[in-house]
DNA sequence: CGTAATCTTGATCTGATTCAAATGTCGTGG
DNA sequence: CCACGACATTTGAATCAGATCAAGATTACG
């Protein structure tokens, strides 16, 4: 009832290289070169929440997850989005700092907190790996602290999109970029309304930097203009 | 002629015991246990700037630092006010991701980035040191986003005081707080104007929750006014 | 198809910025 | 010791970018 078996799964994002062996519901190596749980996440759930026991980290498989932070009104700051093969979680302190829900179908795999004290010891190569994707998560809010502080709506909305453009566009700039989001979950990142996101990205369509396939399917023409626009 | 000796130094801030055999230029073990150079930093010099090669680790002795993200047009945007016993410069990648600038005279010990480089592979111990420390960054850089993306002046600047407060009143709720860096750079940790900021602070005043001494020194007369003030 | 979301557009309002000036503070030299 | 000047802070008035409130338009879905 409860376990079902994957085949739209495979087909939302793109995982780099990391399916060749995956036998679903089972344990398995990851990123970290160790066992852990996979599961699957339906869009919407809840992985954990701010203030939660941190019994773990998870990795990113496929699909695409938002962190959240929020206040006691229900104000709420995404304050970040993480695609496949990244790590969240990673606490140090008993209590999970931000809340993490899947916005697609995603695949996660589970490391526990206690496996990987304890893997921390002999295998220092571990720590560093930990160590060195808390720093690329300092390095992200940084980047999201300076667009919040100090850019206006326009340049927040084309900041949004080129790094939505490089976190999928490994390849070439295929200029096609999909927006797994929702207009609500953009505003909440970017620290603007849904309106004022709508808008802007209207003014982008108007000045042909960019064109709507549909809502969530962007289309870059000037990506040189969109990078005056970001001011970065 | 540059090797200056410390007197004045020790008066500034608190350094919890860390100062009982501390010979000024020379090699000292710290929060790492591990030999680093110590030295001095006057107000408003740069330790590093945002894109230098990032060949080492800070922690700061005494005083503190302002942790910066500028905009290629000259805006800025503050992300953390360093205070003594912190570490800061964990990178992981070849260049810092910030600029770190004194903001009082400041101590500072450096641990070279190859020493830390070989030691954390004998000593697992200190990578977990380090891992803790970007840990903690991480948890703050939450808060400020929340900060940035969601409050008004009013609860952004009463958020302010309140981290300034526990940061440094480890002891008593002294309800005194002294405040290093001016309003400048306070409006640029915010995410506001200077002249907001001290129009809020002239607002707290009239609402008898907060006292100017001077402009640098905060009485808090109201905490729990404080505290529903920064919707936390 | 029709109903409910989501997204877009429009009109108005407001909190924060901007520009400008007054006040306060501190160090320096007369 | 006090006057002066440089700089930081505060206050005031006008403006504006983005929020809010209120409909439409579009899309997704049963």
């Amino acid at each position: 009832m409860h376990t079902q078996f994957a085949s739209t799964a495979t087909e939302r994002a793109v995982p780099r290289g990391f399916f060749a062996s995956l036998a679903n519901e089972s344990e398995n190596l990851g990123a970290l070169a160790l066992p852990g749980a996979v599961s699957k996440k339906p869009p919407g759930e809840t992985l954990f929440r701010e203030g939660d026991a941190a019994d773990g980290v998870y990795e990113v498989i496929s699909g695409m997850l938002r962190i959240c932070k929020l206040l006691p009104d229900g104000r709420r700051q995404i304050t970040g989005f993480v695609p496949a093969e990244r790590l969240i979680g990673i606490s140090l302190g008993g209590a999970y700092s931000y809340t993490a829900e899947a916005i697609t179908e995603v695949m996660v795999r589970f490391y526990r907190r206690s496996a990987l004290d304890r893997l921390m010891l002999e295998r220092p190569q571990l720590t560093r790996h930990l160590l060195g994707a808390a720093a690329q998560e300092l390095h992200m809010a940084h980047e999201l602290m300076l667009m919040l502080g100090c850019k206006d709506a326009l340049e927040k909305v084309a900041s949004f999109l080129l790094l939505m453009a490089d976190q999928q566009g490994g390849e070439v700039d295929a200029a096609e970029i999909h927006l797994p989001m929702d207009r609500h979950d953009i505003a909440d990142y970017v620290g603007l309304t849904v309106e004022t996101v709508s808008r802007t990205f209207t003014r982008l369509k108007r000045s042909k930097v960019i064109a709507l396939r549909t809502a969530n399917c962007v289309e870059i023409h000037d990506w040189d203009r969109l990078d005056e626009m970001a001011s970065r």
